[in-house]
DNA sequence: AAGAGGCCCTGATAGC
DNA sequence: TGCTATCAGGGCCTCT
């Protein structure tokens, strides 16, 4: 589901309402996510006050009145609902009010604060918490993680150097966290399609301008996307409940067999699969 | 050591 | 209608 603009969102979200908060309490309703939930996990977050919320990457990190944080990951399916108790707040979306309520839908964690309740939930379990006592903890946590594309460290020359000698092919370095973190399947779509590159060149192949394309591209697709509030396929919504509106504007990502979108473009979408991930391009605009 | 592929899970959808 | 197969936004782990 969620890639860094989806993410993003999620955070803005939980900044908005739960900065600053005490949680009164922790109800964990079920433990098994990609990582078990910890004996302790409960205790760790109980009467702590939240005193911020960044992100890196595909990560929340909830950052706790001691210091210590807790990130998480919303693996594939994972997303945060926020329950408020005022009345005139409720969400006006009325099924996703009543689906986070509904047993064995997937509601792993339940979070509360004065007014306020947050449920975590997350149908295939691939996401996960995990705690970090201080700040040094935690950066060791993304020592290996390559920059985020906003990061000025990812650059043409970054990009040129780290190519060299690699045999991976363009699209493959992009999903790779080391390398760039926080781009998923559906943005390395839409940033090789937006710099006209073909998914399978091997990244050693590409020039200057091109490592440049991809570095300006990937900061605008990503940019715009959090600008659209995310983008929704199956089920990401943000914590009202609410779809994001960034799919409306993909260019090539879900759209096997249909015209290329691009004007003076008589190209059509192919569907392709790389590392059992599929990718999908233009035959004409982004040939080999 | 780099890179490919299996696997962790559930649910939605397509095809028969 | 109801079965089975396929696919899904991630990333860890194993094998070569």
């Amino acid at each position: 589901m969620p890639e860094l603009p989806e993410v993003e969102i999620v955070r803005q979200s939980l900044l908005k309402n739960i900065k600053g908060k005490k949680i009164n309490k922790v109800l964990v309703r079920n433990r098994n996510l990609r990582f078990k939930l910890e004996a302790s996990f409960e205790k760790k977050l109980k009467n702590k006050f939240i005193s911020n919320i960044k992100r890196f990457s595909k990560y929340l990190i909830i950052e706790l009145e001691n210091k210590s944080f807790c990130i998480v990951h919303l693996g594939m399916s994972g997303t945060i609902h926020i329950i408020k108790n005022k009345k005139k707040d409720l969400p006006t979306n009325a099924s996703f009010y009543n689906s986070p309520n509904l047993p064995k839908n997937h509601n792993h964690v339940e979070f509360y604060f004065k007014n306020i309740k947050l449920i975590y939930n997350d149908p295939r379990r691939f996401g996960y918490f995990q705690f970090f006592s201080d700040f040094n903890n935690l950066k060791k946590k993304f020592k290996s993680y390559g920059p985020e594309p906003f990061n000025k460290k990812f650059n043409s020359k970054y990009l040129i150097s780290y190519f060299r000698k690699k045999d991976k092919n363009i699209k493959n370095f992009l999903l790779d966290q080391n390398f760039v973190s926080g781009i998923g399947n559906i943005y390395a779509s839409e940033i090789l399609y937006l710099s006209k590159i073909n998914p399978l060149l091997p990244a050693k192949y590409l020039k200057k301008n091109q490592c440049k394309d991809i570095v300006i591209n990937s900061r605008k697709i990503l940019q715009n996307a959090i600008r659209k509030g995310g983008s929704t396929i199956r089920d990401f919504k943000n914590t009202k409940g609410d779809q994001g509106n960034f799919q409306k504007e993909f260019k090539v990502y879900g759209r096997d067999k249909q015209k290329c979108k691009r004007f003076s473009c008589s190209g059509t979408i192919n569907k392709i699969t790389q590392s059992n991930r599929s990718t999908f391009l233009c035959e004409i605009c982004q040939k080999y």
